[in-house]
DNA sequence: GATGAATGAGCATTCATTCAT
DNA sequence: AATGAATGAATGCTCATTCAT
């Protein structure tokens, strides 16, 4: 006796992907707050507003959904960084100031993080210990800095990169500069000043590439 | 008929200092390969070669052994650095110097760390969470950094380091350069070429900073 | 093809159910064989032939459990003096005899105790030292001699109880003649001749109030 | 090369003697608040300024601290109450007014109770699981019945109490009311009127026993 | 697709007891 | 006589996972 509501009929489809979507933010929230183990398949599910099995029936397992998450998370921005760094084209701007842009959008979303930047911080962190899981995380930070290495690279071609810097080797050491601040920001909000931190890493940066 | 033992004859202090030593060592090594989290106290109690019940019964409490490991591995690694940058006098060493070579000490260090270098690079990643556990190392961050502004701000004196700079800002770049690139070697050492990073790192933060 | 079979079928309302009804009665058994601290949840779960971690899920933690349990004793035990009591028609017995009903009532079921009422009187003598936990014990003692006094001053109304007693202080002796005598006589049933110390207590108390 | 102080040179009896007193005060203390389980060796040995390792190398076992002091609770309340019945002479006081004052002197003890007294009673508590410890509780509490069984026998030879009531029940009733309205006391401090409640008693049992 | 009951391993911590000093 | 280091069992609790509904 199926009676005819029209409206709020949603696909099986629509739901799951409302309900990933739910659960993907309250995961992101817990673990900004407490932490990657702190975060528990029961307080997401119902920091969701769903069930406490959902998470499980869901993804299948914690490190499922925590890849999920990191993956989500790791694309968006990315997206925001390609945004800012491709907008020009390559012949309207030197390599130094990609990079720089990128430095800089990249602290930008630091001075008021969502949740999902500071989990995928938080998510950084928690590769450290030698035996880390998160196996995507990994993946990514070589990405990144193998796409930092070839602007760096392109440096060297547009002369806006002093020559005695290593692609490989300065693309590590400006990633780092990006996450180690970044992280610093985030764990000193109370003493640190975003805005002028933001600015002097710009300065930083973009004097220890240029000749 | 007091026979002459004289090798296992040790006080109390002795035994506990003895047993401190090992669990603290235990300590080092499970929480850089396991993290916070995974370190648990029964591991560390058999790792150390003691019972299962010893860490608890020494330090009180598992944040208390965290503090105590978190204390030493800063005290050690900051006695390293000292004694690095104060080696000369002030005046036979320009501030960019002394910073560059604490950066260089520091990354040093990274090429093959120890357990307990690592273990304090991981106690800073499980800071990242917002509710952060490990109240010691917010407080050594703050006290770092601030030492940096100040070689900063001697630069400024000393002409070194040019004007535009922040001390305090330039200060949590620095910390936070030296900190997220020690994090990527470590996580990276397969595809990360530690030696030459350091290198440029050296190169990198001297450019920033001079003028 | 879908099977027939009518037994096995729960739903889980039903499921939670039965596991709370054996956890609860094993919790019993074991509140009273050891008391409250010797009662551990392990120990319940195992004797509730279910899991050691049931309880905990299923209660959220000892200090729930064992209000669930004291809730249950108490309204039984409640439930059986009301009826005793509140059977005949306030005009056609005295409060007098009310009291000596519920006395009787309430000793003859330490005949034979079933575990559930011998652990409630177990929860009571945890109750002594000043920093008690079980709060509900506590509460309900005190409705118990509310009670109790109502009836006292209905019996100074009706004349079947001697002015010279105060309500409020003789529902404390009355209910700690109830009590302790309980208590002894299941911490010496070897030696006490139940039987007959009820038939005493009856004539004590009857005699006590009476004029 | 000894000193000659001559003062305060306590000889080791002495030294024992003074650790037991201290030890047993900390040990009512801290079974009077936090029960029988809630009390540590450990505990009783800080709060007696010694070491944590006395308790056990004094008394060997934790049973035998409280063994002891339940014996000495149990005699010091029983001198008392020895004190204040055997005063008279059995010629010059009848049975019910014997135990009339027997009552009387024990509930004045729990107006404001020593922790070894609220202790005493908080172990009597720790008797009714069935499978208690405290073996020494059980003992003193059938001799405690057993003296009042022979007063109620007395009352029957001076006609003070009336014949109907069978001696070692009524004892039973007599203890029990003594016990459990003295544990209503200590709990309920904040409600009960501890005056008023032991003049109601005394009129209570007078009446009850009395022709 | 979703719920939540149930399991069992693992955790930090408490504690009586043993033993070397 | 006294101290306190060390042990190991036990406790309440958390949590990822499994499974019946």
């Amino acid at each position: 006796m199926t009676t005819h509501r029209t409206a709020p009929r949603r696909t099986q489809a629509e739901r799951r992907s409302e309900s990933e979507d739910a659960l993907l933010a309250a995961a992101a929230e817990l673990v900004a707050e407490r932490g990657l183990a702190g975060a528990s398949l029961a307080n997401i599910g119902e920091r969701a507003g769903t069930s406490r099995g959902l998470p499980t029936h869901h993804f299948g397992s914690k490190d499922a959904l925590v890849e999920r998450l990191a993956k989500r998370a790791q694309d968006r921005i990315q997206e925001a960084l390609e945004q800012a760094t491709g907008a020009a084209r390559p012949d309207e701007i030197t390599a130094v100031q990609s990079i720089c842009r990128m430095v800089d959008v990249y602290l930008e979303r630091f001075e008021h993080p969502t949740p999902e930047e500071r989990a995928l911080l938080v998510l950084w962190g928690s590769t450290f210990p030698s035996s880390a899981s998160v196996a995507i995380m990994h993946e990514a930070d070589r990405r990144s800095y193998e796409g930092i290495a070839d602007l760096v690279a392109d440096g060297h071609r547009d002369g806006s990169i002093r020559a005695d810097l290593d692609p490989e080797a300065t693309a590590v050491v400006i990633l780092g500069t990006m996450r180690g601040t970044a992280a610093l920001l985030i764990t000193h909000q109370e003493t640190a000043d975003v805005r002028r931190v933001r600015e002097n890493c710009q300065r930083f940066v973009a004097r220890a590439l240029g000749d």
